[in-house]
RNA sequence: GGAGAAAUGGCAGAGCGGUUGAAUGCACUAGUCUUGAAAACUAGCGUACCGCAAGGUACCGGGGGUUCGAAUCCCUCUUUCUCCGCCA
């Protein structure tokens, strides 16, 4: 959410770089600032007659004491009428302060200016990329096939136990899974992560803190009876620690770890999209996280670029690194970095880590603050990352590495399957 | 799930209808003293909004109510603790 002072000294910039999200924002900031206008007129006039207020209520205190119960009943009457006033102008004060939040939660995160602009992902800016295309002398079979002939994951059983979505992971399929776990980890330990397991589910508080609400819940599984939502990612209970917190200045950087399922109701996906472990409901993910210093947030969005990098390559993935553009720009991010694989038998990019920026954006909702060296109290910056999610890794592993005999197990996965190859 | 008790500043802990944004202790920050440190002493030490400022307003788990006036009384929700039941 942004900050009203920011949209009141920011106005034409902002509405510029929302045009990079295709998004014309320029009604909305100005009854932002006009609502901004009424709230402090209204809060003035309240608190003066607060202020009154009180000030007779002591009076009155002062007046019984002294034993002038006449005097103290006349002066009743006015602050009655007084209370009646500010009674008014609180419910006015609640009405427009609860209208400017409704339009706040409309304005999406300002694009960084390197955001290129566009309408979907196929405007987004591809920055790099890394290794090389494997190379089969046979016909490369698709990850769903593989993991069908060498008995690793079960989509079928998943179907019949919960649904179209929740594949089941068996024998070195599983273990892979476990394997890839541990090791993004441990990876992230390297870097410096503190490791967390958070809870797997949330409150409605959570959810608003980090941005999935309002307007996002069709994404998330929503657990009626005791209204708690399913993660969607680890980004929501780790970032959310964080929550009403005022941390030190010499606490920077903070970098959380963790590892949970995700669970996403992915409505509305279908055909090759969906097919094998592409886009699944529950999906295994290694997230980092970050509370940085404003000053030094940049510095550490390429930190954690460079530490997803340092991963693919150790697993020896063809990779890019792609720019995303203002039209496929998440709603809470700045700047968003994603990284893909490519599907050596799919014969396309997969997605496979997305690493953002929110600047204050989350931390404002989040009211997530540091004490600066003047001792003010400013919003720190959020940032995280996939690091990594599992099934599409899982998807070009099986894919790339396969052999006519086999599925051979990168070198640097051997100590944690305790086997080298899949056959 | 049933029965009780409680929720106050970073922590501990007073206050139980009026001058209490809140005693006191600890922690923390700055200063004095010291070669340095400790101790001692002095001062400071919550958050948000409005205001150029002086200052004002709100907040004692959340929400609502009673009252001229509430941290203090009432209702409600949440959380924690104790006992019982159930249970990985």
């Amino acid at each position: 959410m942004l900050q009203i002072p920011y949209l009141r000294e920011n106005r034409d910039l902002v509405i510029e770089r929302y045009t990079r999200r295709n998004l014309d924002a320029a009604e909305t900031i100005d009854q932002i600032i006009t609502l901004d206008n009424q709230r402090k007129a209204t809060q003035q006039s309240m608190d003066q007659d607060l202020a009154e207020g009180n000030r007779l209520a002591k009076e009155i205190g002062d007046l019984y004491k002294s034993g002038k119960a006449a005097e103290a009943n006349e002066l009743k009457q006015k602050t009655k009428v007084l209370k009646e006033k500010s009674n008014e102008e609180k419910t006015k004060l609640q009405e427009i302060e609860e209208a400017q939040l409704n339009l706040l939660y409309q304005l999406p995160n300002v694009p960084n200016a390197i955001v290129p602009n566009g309408k979907s992902d196929a405007d987004n800016k591809i920055i790099s990329e890394h290794g090389t295309k494997a190379k089969f002398d046979f016909d490369a079979v698709p990850h769903w096939d593989l993991a069908k002939k060498y008995g690793l994951i079960d989509f079928e059983v998943g179907v019949k136990i919960a649904g179209a979505g929740f594949p089941v992971y068996m024998g070195k399929g599983a273990k892979l899974q476990r394997a890839l776990i541990n090791f993004f980890l441990d990876e992230a330990e390297n870097a410096g992560y503190s490791e967390v397991v958070p809870p797997h589910l949330v409150n409605e508080a959570s959810g608003y803190g980090t941005g999935q609400l309002p307007d996002k819940e069709g994404q998330m599984y929503h657990v009626g009876v005791d209204d708690l939502y399913l993660i969607p990612t680890a980004e929501v209970p780790i970032t959310n620690i964080y929550r009403d917190v005022i941390v030190k200045e010499s606490d920077f950087p903070i970098k959380n770890s963790g590892y949970t399922p995700c669970f996403r109701r992915e409505a509305g996906s279908y055909g090759k999209d969906v097919r094998g472990l592409n886009r699944l409901h529950q999906f295994d993910k290694v997230e980092i996280v970050q509370i940085q210093h404003p000053d030094k947030s940049y510095e550490a969005l390429d930190g954690m670029v460079k530490h997803v990098a340092s991963i693919l390559e150790k697993l020896g993935l063809q990779y890019r690194i792609a720019l995303l553009c203002g039209g496929d720009l998440g709603f809470t991010a700045a700047i968003t970095y994603d990284f893909e694989v490519y599907s050596a038998a799919q014969n396309r990019w997969l997605e496979v880590s997305s690493v953002s920026n929110f600047e204050t954006f989350q931390a404002n909702r989040l009211k997530l603050r540091f004490k600066n060296e003047e001792g003010k109290t400013e919003l720190a910056h959020t940032l995280n990352g996939s690091a990594l999610a599992l099934p599409r890794i899982m998807a070009a592993l099986l894919e790339n590495y396969q052999v006519t005999d086999g599925i051979n197990i990168p070198e640097v996965l051997v100590p944690y399957t305790k086997f080298d190859k899949i056959d």
